[in-house]
RNA sequence: GGGCGCGUAGCUCAGCGGUAGAGCACUUCGUUGACAUCGAAGGGGUCACUGGUUCGAUCCCAGUCGUGCCCA
């Protein structure tokens, strides 16, 4: 049979869709009987979600463990499914409907709304899956799982069999609910006023963007005036005057038409005159200016602006927290569009109220203040940042801008002086939403939290007591970091597509909380009024329970005492997934499980980097440098890609991916495929055996103990989760080993040019096959295509490549002997190679050998291999001589001397330097070496192998300073 | 500002107390029946800097400089 060449785009569609035909990936495939269980779930791509390099990289690794415990005979589970991702989806499909013209979310309603998702979910939201099994993903697809399956509407399609996962979320929130880890309040959360839904603080993005500073007078009430002094460090007074007013530095003007206070810090001796006194907002209508009180407290920065701050507590996380400690009033000022509200009653009025407030004239709680709508009927209705410009506009038209006076010169050349509104220019933070790329706004409303303070301990612990472990080990001090700071967990989301908070309110605002409306209609009574909470849950919530809720845990604990998957597959095995999402999805899998189920959700927590690109850069979309892995599974094949992300998975290594590297690796797999081809074509594979070869020449010995080395190392590497010495172990052994040497060494016996005759042919074609059959087992994992292809098309056999048993052999295979010899012959033809090749011989020309001195392996391992040497040195014959021949330059072997008798055509001067150039490399060595030596300490203190190594080494090194110190002697003779 | 990490060959990266490694790039040579997606032979490194620990430091410790990420 001839093998063309490997046809990556049509074989890997082939094979892929044979492996699934066969059910080669489904839970326990190809497991021993009795054998561990093994599991990873797969971190649930969004089911919008499109392949990217990230996805690429991560499954890689997923998919290299699994296929090797699969191989090894565990009962492996590879749990696929995606995630509803809430806030993505429901802009996708509204997008979609804007697109095609068709009615909005708003006019379709909910229920019509939601239909379109699920109709949307059954169209394109399989693409994520089909796109990693171009990959090779060998995840059990059957049991794909999806976070709103079993949710109202669900259509089943593309996640038939997943559990229920809606009815174990709600199990789950109703259940914390009732163990009181569930809360509803008014909290100042991150609301994004494109989705108009609270967003978790990890969803925000905070970017450094181009801000402004103004400075406003807020005048004393009453006309009321201080003396306002300023000193240096050294207690000097700079400045001193009398004031009537506080000056505040802002960079968010608008938000002070819901100040409810002036902060100063309590030390601070320039305000200290007027704290407990009132101040008036200056903007609004000028009858109706509120006065709100000088407070202290230790949030101000004495040395920051002013040192004065205005308190907007519904609109700033800091100044919620000052309003919180004082009881200040927090008037929330725009709608969910981020608008300035245009609700409530006339500004006239509700000033009046905030002053009685204000005042201490009339109380005031959480709700009222809540309806109170504080902004003046010119603003109201207006965008945030119009506002902002109307709030300035307005101020220093009233004169009450902080002013500063600045010095030019005109066109003429005469200096004057202009007043300008004090207005610095400076970076600022501002926060936006991660998806809909709009600027955050804080704001007070009411959400439902999961009161993490309560949970986070068991979760910290499982990590600290090592039950759960962490790499790279420095990740474990993040993690420690973030739960030991932890907030309460906004888990409200405002939008339609997500799982609705199984809460029913009463007339009276009484919450009722139950799995179903019956339920709840039941503990509040047949003749109440219920209304169901409109709010979803975010999806991480959701997908915090994957571990459980896609094996299939129900919460009943007769029917999750029957389950044989939970039994066998939970908890997971290892979790592989991007340091960015330790805190959204594994911390949170962690306390869940284990507030839940009371047990850990996974043993190893292995986390990476980024994928960036070749100069290390993040890839994104306005840089232009985005790779598709698609792309390169097209130009390359997806074991090109494969193995690029197995030998960069260095643990904590950065990422970055080198078309040039891929190339590289495209190229090897070749490499392996020529390999095979080779010993196609000298019948190897005819006379292949499932068992150990037991071979009598040296030279097979060697490479079936190579085998064994490279099999120690595979397994050493991917049991410590080092992808990359795993990759590397093979790429120097296929190629190095396998091609470069035992190939290239073989020829002559399978060319029936080699003393050992057809017995040695014969025995050389059955290891041949066996170490090329071994490369493709050990190289499956990570290139699973290509082997499988040669597994196909080199023999019959029982069984797929993807199943075939992982080898159990190791380091027993070395056979020292035969590696000293081969090593020797190797050695000796390397040295001549290199003489050759500096003494300009060309190519192809074929020269004698003389053998000047040799001891007794050495001798034996020159006979054994003559053909060999012959060959590969490109020598007509090996003769002996009692002294170097004159005008011969020397090669040495560990043991002998060799000389290459190249009278006509050596270069006397090209010799010497070559001479040289070894003896000076020799010289530095050596220096090195003898100062340890001679060193007395050296010799007390090293441990005595290091001793003996060293000595061994010395004394190696001596020799061949010493052979050539005769070869540069007897030069000299000639000239 | 706080936390974490990284500075090793031209480039991208391994290594990590005991003689500096790989791939790519580069130079020279090569149509030897697996492979030019290749082969052979080479050049190229005070392992960022400064101190310290040690018989011995690229590796451990401290500091400096540069750089990246996360959180304020």
């Amino acid at each position: 049979m001839a093998m063309k060449k490997f046809n990556a785009a049509e074989a890997e569609n082939r094979l892929y869709k044979a492996w699934e035909k066969a059910g080669c990936f489904t839970a326990g495939a190809n497991s021993k009987p009795g054998a561990s269980s093994y599991c990873i779930m797969i971190p649930p791509p969004n089911v919008t979600g499109v392949l990217h390099m990230g996805h690429a990289f991560n499954n890689t690794l997923q998919d290299i463990l699994v296929r090797w415990h699969r191989m090894r005979g565990f009962d492996t589970l590879w749990q696929a499914g995606t995630d509803h991702a809430g806030i993505a989806t429901q802009m996708v499909v509204e997008r979609q409907l804007a697109e095609t013209k068709q009615p909005g979310r708003v006019e379709l309603g909910r229920e019509k709304f939601l239909e379109k998702v699920w109709s949307w979910k059954e169209e394109s939201g399989g693409n994520i899956v089909n796109q990693l099994k171009r990959l090779g993903a060998s995840c059990d697809w059957s049991r794909t799982a999806f976070t709103m399956a079993g949710a109202h509407g669900d259509t089943r399609t593309g996640h038939e069999n997943s559990p229920n996962f809606h009815d174990a979320v709600i199990k789950v929130f109703v259940e914390m609910f009732n163990k009181g880890l569930i809360y509803r309040g008014k909290r100042l959360v991150n609301w994004d006023p494109h989705f108009e839904t609270a967003i978790s603080d990890l969803e925000v993005e905070n970017i450094e963007v181009a801000g402004h500073m103004w400075h406003f007078k807020y005048p004393l009430a009453g006309g009321a005036t201080y003396t306002y002094i300023e000193k240096d460090e050294n207690g000097a007074t700079t400045l001193e005057e009398e004031r009537d007013y506080i000056s505040i530095a802002t960079t968010r003007p608008e938000t002070m038409l819901g100040d409810g206070a002036v902060a100063v810090h309590p030390t601070d001796e320039r305000y200290a005159p007027i704290v407990g006194m009132l101040c008036e907002i200056p903007v609004g209508p000028q009858t109706q200016r509120r006065l709100i009180p000088i407070i202290t407290d230790e949030y101000p920065d004495k040395e920051f602006g002013s040192g004065a701050v205005k308190i907007t507590g519904a609109h700033d996380f800091n100044d919620y927290q000052v309003a919180k400690r004082s009881n200040i009033p927090m008037y929330n000022l725009m709608d969910v569009k981020a608008n300035m509200r245009a609700d409530g009653r006339p500004y006239f009025e509700e000033a009046t109220s905030a002053q009685k407030i204000a005042n201490g004239e009339e109380s005031f709680d959480e709700a009222k203040i809540a309806l109170m709508n504080l902004v003046p009927e010119e603003y109201r209705g207006m965008d945030r940042f119009e506002a902002r410009k109307k709030v300035v506009a307005d101020i220093t038209a009233e004169g009450l801008a902080v002013m500063e006076t600045v010095s030019s010169i005109d066109a003429d050349g005469n200096e004057y002086s202009e007043s300008h509104p004090k207005v610095d220019s400076k970076p600022i933070m501002q926060p936006f939403g991660d998806r809909s790329k709009v600027v955050i706004e804080p704001m007070l409303t009411d959400q439902w939290f999961v009161d993490t303070n309560k949970i986070v301990t068991p979760a910290l612990n499982a990590v600290r007591d090592g039950k759960v472990k962490v790499l790279p080990e420095s990740e474990k001090k993040v993690y420690y970091h973030w739960l030991e700071n932890i907030e309460p967990w906004c888990i409200s989301r405002q939008l339609w597509w997500g799982h609705q908070i199984p809460v029913w309110f009463d007339e009276d605002g009484i919450q009722y909380c139950a799995p179903t409306q019956a339920e709840a209609q039941q503990m509040a009574g047949a003749q109440v009024k219920l209304t169901r909470d409109p709010d979803v849950l975010d999806t991480w919530f959701s997908s915090g329970l994957w571990p459980i809720g896609t094996l299939g845990w129900t919460g009943d604990v007769k029917t999750d005492a029957t389950n044989d998957m939970l039994k066998r597959f939970f908890p997971t095995s290892d979790l592989i997934t991007g340091s960015d999402i330790l805190f959204f999805w594994v911390a949170r899998m962690m306390m869940m499980q284990l507030a839940v189920v009371d047990e850990i959700p996974f043993k190893t927590i292995y986390l990476h980097g980024l994928v960036r690109d070749a100069k290390g850069k993040k890839m994104s979309k306005s840089t232009g440098n985005v790779v598709d892995p698609l792309e390169i599974i097209d130009e390359f094949g997806a074991d090109a890609l494969r193995f690029t992300n197995a030998s960069m998975a260095s643990l904590g290594g950065v990422l970055k991916l080198d078309m040039q590297r891929i190339a590289g690796y495209r190229n090897f797999g070749t490499k392996l495929w020529n390999a095979c081809s080779f010993a196609e074509f000298n019948q190897a594979f005819d006379k292949r055996s499932d068992s150990l070869p037991n071979p009598e020449l040296a030279l097979n010995k060697w490479i079936v103990g190579e085998v064994g080395r490279v099999r120690v190392a595979v397994d050493t590497a991917l049991t410590s989760y080092r992808f990359n010495d795993s990759a590397s172990a093979l790429y120097t052994f296929i190629w190095g080993s396998v091609c470069d040497r035992y190939l290239e060494l073989s020829k002559p016996i399978l060319k029936g040019e080699h003393s050992s005759g057809q017995a040695g042919r014969s025995e050389t074609q059955t290891t041949l096959a066996w170490v090329l059959e071994q490369s493709m087992v050990l190289l499956h994992p990570i290139m699973p295509f290509i082997t499988e292809e040669l597994w196909g098309l080199t023999a019959q056999r029982d069984k797929m490549l993807v199943h075939q048993n992982w080898p159990a052999y190791g380091l027993d295979l070395i056979d020292d002997t035969a590696t000293n010899e081969i090593s020797w012959t190797i050695a000796l033809i390397d040295a001549i190679r290199s003489a050759r090749a500096q003494m300009n011989v060309p190519a192809g020309a074929k020269v004698p050998l003389v053998q000047v001195s040799n001891n007794i392996s050495g001798s034996s391992a020159l006979a054994a291999n003559m053909a060999q040497i012959k060959q590969m040195a490109r020598i007509t014959e090996v003769t002996k001589a009692e002294k170097m021949p004159k005008g011969a330059i020397t090669v040495s072997a560990p043991g002998a001397t060799f000389g290459l008798p190249l009278a006509n055509i050596i270069d006397v001067a090209a010799e010497k330097a070559r001479l040289e150039k070894n003896l000076g490399k020799l010289a530095k060595e050596l220096g090195g070496l003898r100062g340890r030596i001679k060193n007395p300490k050296f010799a007390s203190s090293a441990p005595a192998e290091v001793l003996a190594e060293t000595q061994a080494n010395l004394t190696a090194r001596e020799e061949e300073e010493e052979k050539i110190l005769e070869a540069l002697a007897r030069l000299a003779e000639i000239v």
